[in-house]
DNA sequence: ACCATGCTACTAAAGTTATAGTAGAGTCAA
DNA sequence: TTGACTCTACTATAACTTTAGTAGCATGGT
């Protein structure tokens, strides 16, 4: 048996922590509280149980330099939405993948940069299933 | 204040159970037991438990035909799934809508089908916003 | 020395989710 | 009609999540 990989999903909060440690790569408890991505108040304590928990679970790690303590993730961003958007695909969307394209490009500001860098995504793995010919419209 | 969008985010199994109703149109509790996408055992009356309190919610409609409750989805996908997505490219992805995509299309079977229809839904948004002429490696 | 400030550890508690048991009603077959 | 079966309503409960208070330690200014 070994293989450990019974990784239970974070919760939305625990997400919004991973998310902001991913961006910053390393943060104080004060840096995650100002910048986590919902701007909903919350005290400074609810922010440091849940990030001691999560070091329990073994999602953060700590490094106290000095006064406070510096947080980073122990888990990769891969290895946590990778589950996560399995799941939604398959829960949520009945395995459509294009579905969630939909939803992702639908109702929200996706920028030039963005549509270029999801061309170049799908163009890559096109080619890598060696499907036909690209067809484009004019 | 009207407006009542004061909509919760519905939890893994009542997504789950949304999921089902989404792809069936109308299901029995049974139905929807049988048809969760996760192969996860559970009691008939788990499944009866957490739609009753869906009903309540106001996510489920429910109309009594002979014996059984005949249950539908009295939310659209895309009244649930537009919020979820959003919050998952926020909170999870630092806004990077083309990551998803990239978790979306990495480590995955993806039909050509939804490549193409991927590729469509991404025509339509550059021809939309009006980009620049569509650049394709032959 | 002492107070203000800011940090951690520990504790608490309300709310939510997932789970399922039990009781009672309806139905159908023998 | 009685027993097997299936369904709903109601109840219970364990686990998890989110929230924050309190106490105690360190630090830095005056």
């Amino acid at each position: 048996m070994g293989k450990e990989s019974k990784r239970k999903k974070p919760s939305e909060l625990e997400l919004q922590v991973l998310g902001v440690l991913w961006e910053r790569g390393e943060a104080t408890t004060r840096d995650v509280l100002e910048a986590l991505p919902d701007g909903k108040p919350r005290a400074y304590t609810t922010v440091l149980s849940i990030m001691q928990v999560m070091e329990k679970k073994a999602l953060l790690t700590r490094s106290s330099e000095g006064v406070a303590h510096i947080w980073g993730a122990a888990v990769t961003r891969n290895e946590v939405t990778g589950p996560l958007v399995r799941d939604l695909v398959r829960n949520v969307f009945g395995g459509n993948s294009a579905a969630v394209v939909q939803q992702l490009l639908g109702g929200r500001k996706v920028s030039s940069e963005e549509l270029a860098e999801i061309q170049r995504l799908l163009d890559s793995h096109s080619t890598e299933a060696g499907k036909s010919e690209p067809k484009r419209s004019s």
